[in-house]
DNA sequence: GTTAGCACTCTCGGCGGGAGAGTGCTAATC
DNA sequence: GATTAGCACTCTCCCGCCGAGAGTGCTAAC
């Protein structure tokens, strides 16, 4: 249904209006692209294409413009993709071991270098289990009749809470009990912690065993997110307005990004697009999302994305994408070995 | 110098342009606040104002705006302070009871009361102890030849990093190793650390403590902030081009906010108040901080600050700065206890 | 010292109109 | 039958103009 020369010409329309994010006229792409035939010819094509719904018009008499279908196409049949060259890996690769080794620092590293790379708002979150279990508990005294528990997960991530504990208890006897739960609770997810609690005749072990399973539960609400290039993303032109920008600001906060990172299921390898109104959130209608999961320690997972208003640089980002999350998945495995 | 008159008028046209937002003129002094003079005294009064340095004129012929000096004076001298009043504190401390108690959480919901209570963005910083100590480090196991060491400070708050440890060591020889560093550096700082390590024969055990005064040291890098009320503030009037929302988008962060709040010496009663030029700061020159230190547990301090444009509602915000810092110091008395 | 009156200044919003960019259509051409 | 030249038509964008309105500063009178 759409003719060899008429997805060329779609495929010259996005490229173009990738580029310049004006309108694409005919002249500009017999002139830019050295085409064979006429601005007439051009345009009877585009008509054709404006009537199946791959461009529209902003109004009578401006050049063209993808929409969300068009795009879609785009994506699957025509873009070119610009692999990362093995310089630019090297480059990527450079700056990351310029920076001290850790687990957070590399992440919100890698979540700017991809930014930058791709010129748009990239997000990395915290690799996590999704069921994630306790790998070990420790209490801090604090002062008589508080102490501070303090609970490694076994993705990795460290809580802590602030719990009341009976009042003669030092240091030692902290220590202590906090030997007996790990025995009885190591290597447990929330469930089995709850049931634990239950069996437990000790009233301040079982509160305990139950703050390590709310602190197991709590988990997930706030995954921590390394978010950057907002401010390049913003000065694109489709932020013109001040409700646009300000709008936007307040959805890239971290609290808005987990729901939609959240609510989109993440292909392990490669990387799931999604365009316009394919996404969920109301105020993502004008946003692609690119995004890709990637492992961490432990089976746990964490994911990469891309933000950008829909006229983005595919052909560039995907495969960013794509590199970054087995990027990371890398360095994790490194920096845990 | 500046006649009682002088002084009424002057009060009158920053009262009026706080609220307005709109160059104060003379009409509109006489007729909103039924002066006993006419339009053209109360000109007469603008210019010697003008000559003195508290007010200016955008253009010749517009309304006349306070200057930082006159920002200055009215807060010193001229300002009504708008008591929090007891229904309010009920508000907001049933607000804070609502939630469910947790260092952390408190002192996010602090930021976002305080700053719909301002109608300003306001950041509150998790209390640190200027000079911390190790009070408990934890090793825990994650595969042969690496751990996660966890420092719990004596402020409070919780450090991870991962390192490396002899390959044969099981959790339990973690454990022992960890207690023997307990025995030795507990209440150490960053300093004693350091010796405590030259004098080490152990190379794990020396290296595991230099990790210890390492995290002790990079403390103060990252002090988590929370901030709140970005949105509103930017809504305001002075905030009419895209760039300056750009700039301070960009500026509001916790990295950029860290460095402002460091900069300022923090009373510890009472607040601080910094109009415009008197920041440090490039970005800060059109912005007033009010700041104030609150206390956390064990000597640790941290502050409460209110950031707006210079036109600031400064007779409501230097009260409810002052209560929350106090309010918070109390909340983290009740939490530790 | 205060005030009425008035000339003067500067901003702001609306209007008009011309230039320019593009399309869509028709009729001619290959 | 596809392609193209040509042209009328449409819509935006920008610029300049003008008048209304808001304020001031000054002067002269009270």
């Amino acid at each position: 249904m759409l003719s060899e020369r008429r997805a060329g010409i779609l495929n010259l329309v996005v490229d173009e209006y990738i580029d310049t994010a004006v309108p694409v006229s005919s002249r500009a792409l017999v002139d830019r692209h050295h085409l064979e035939f006429s601005t007439a010819t051009i345009r009877n094509e585009l008509a054709r294409l404006e009537e199946e719904g791959y461009i529209t018009h902003p109004y009578t008499s401006a050049g063209r413009v993808p929409s969300n279908v068009g795009y879609r196409f785009y994506v699957e049949r025509l873009m070119a993709e610009e692999p990362v060259t093995l310089a630019e890996q090297r480059m990527i690769e450079h700056q990351f071991h310029q920076a001290a080794p850790g687990y957070d620092d590399w992440l919100r590293l890698a979540a700017s270098i991809l930014a930058a790379a791709v010129g748009n708002v990239a997000v990395v979150s915290r690799p996590q289990r999704s069921l994630p279990a306790l790998r070990h508990a420790q209490l801090v005294h604090l002062r008589a009749g508080a102490a501070l528990l303090v609970a490694v997960l076994d993705d990795g991530s460290v809580r802590q809470r602030i719990v009341g504990v009976p009042e003669a208890d030092t240091q030692e006897r902290l220590t202590e009990r906090a030997e007996r739960l790990n025995g009885r609770c190591a290597n447990a997810g929330v469930v089995a912690l709850r049931d634990t609690a239950a069996e437990l005749d000790d009233e301040h072990d079982r509160t305990l065993t139950l703050d390590i399973a709310e602190l197991l539960a709590e988990h997930d609400e706030d995954t921590e997110l390394y978010i950057a290039g907002v401010r390049p993303t913003l000065e694109q032109p489709e932020f013109d307005s001040t409700e646009r920008i300000l709008d936007a600001v307040q959805h890239l906060e971290a609290y808005h990004l987990r729901g939609a990172l959240r609510a989109t299921e993440t292909p392990n390898d490669g990387a799931r697009i999604l365009i316009g109104d394919e996404n969920l959130d109301e105020w993502l209608q004008e946003w692609t999302v690119v995004v890709s999961a990637f492992d961490g320690p432990e089976g746990a997972s964490g994911t990469v994305a891309v933000l950008g208003p829909t006229r983005m640089r595919y052909g560039r980002t995907i495969p960013r994408v794509r590199y970054f999350s087995s990027l990371i998945s890398d360095l994790l495995q490194e920096v845990e070995s």
